[in-house]
DNA sequence: CGAGATGTTCGGCT
DNA sequence: AAGCCGAACATCTC
């Protein structure tokens, strides 16, 4: 479920733990969120230890814990984080469970794509440190993104839209709204964008993600109307653009939304 | 009951 | 050799 915006709204989630202890842990170390990891040492490390600070970027999260813990939380395809009752009882699905004074976070993931990692550095762990630049920085540049597109121009541009080295935090709901802003064909290599097209995606990208940040990011609330988003759910929408039937097909193995008359393979 | 779901990773192929 | 593609992962919902 979450892509960028909405992994930027769960972790906001858990900043009412902010400055407080850890009392108590339970967790699901046998899972596959666990896997790589050995789930004993970070039941010790962060038993007694105070959440101090946390940050996302792209699809990833970092929870920095006193005592050098960095605490990496990846939500695939169905994780949330959760601020429930202290005296929660947790279920099947919650597989880390981070028990505080005023509260219980949760990290519940029915289908188990997310994943765990755990790290003890005085800084940020190398792993976060090699992350792509992100959407909003100034080094998420056009030219970066143009040389991105040409690495990889024998693949559709909406394969590409989702790999995460190029555009973090983008997922397939975003991947169609860029295109469909932009009015490009997602099966087309992206090695055929003409220079202006190419331009339009680096725009649309940007500006997909600023928005999508001050709403769903903020408190979940809807983009814009106007936007492919909000339609693109129902099967039998028309286009909010042109009003033309939306299209459903598979592309990369996801399930890619278009408009066969705002989008078309030529012009 | 079968298909599909807002994601990543691995292995095989070119 | 880099990059493309399909399958696998685990569970729930329609």
């Amino acid at each position: 479920m979450p892509e960028l915006a909405e992994v930027e709204f769960y972790r906001k989630v858990w900043d009412c733990g902010l400055k407080q202890k850890i009392t108590a842990i339970q967790l699901h170390g046998e899972k596959r969120i666990f896997r790589g990891l050995n789930p004993a040492q970070l039941e010790k490390k962060l038993r007694g230890a105070t959440l101090l600070d946390s940050r996302a970027h792209g699809k990833q999260m970092l929870f920095h814990f006193s005592g050098n813990a960095w605490l990496g939380i990846h939500l695939g395809m169905t994780g949330k984080l959760l601020a429930n009752a202290p005296e929660f009882s947790p279920g099947k699905h919650d597989h880390l469970v981070l028990f505080q004074q005023k509260q219980t976070l949760v990290f519940y993931d029915p289908r188990q794509f997310g994943r765990i990692v755990f790290d003890e550095s005085r800084d940020e762990p190398a792993w976060w440190k090699k992350l792509p630049p992100p959407l909003s920085s100034p080094a998420f540049s056009f030219p970066r993104t143009d040389a991105f597109l040409q690495s990889h121009r024998k693949a559709p541009i909406k394969s590409v839209l989702l790999l995460q080295d190029g555009f973090p935090g983008i997922g397939n709901w975003m991947a169609d709204e860029i295109l469909w802003q932009a009015k490009i064909y997602p099966h087309g290599a992206c090695g055929n964008l003409d220079a202006a097209k190419r331009k339009m995606i680096f725009k649309k990208t940007r500006a997909v993600a600023n928005a999508a940040m001050k709403t769903i990011g903020k408190d979940f609330s809807d983009p814009p109307k106007t936007w492919l988003f909000s339609h693109r759910w129902k099967r039998k929408s028309p286009c909010p653009r042109c009003a033309m039937p939306l299209k459903f097909s598979e592309i990369g193995g996801r399930t890619t939304c278009w408009c066969p008359a705002c989008q078309k393979e030529k012009g």
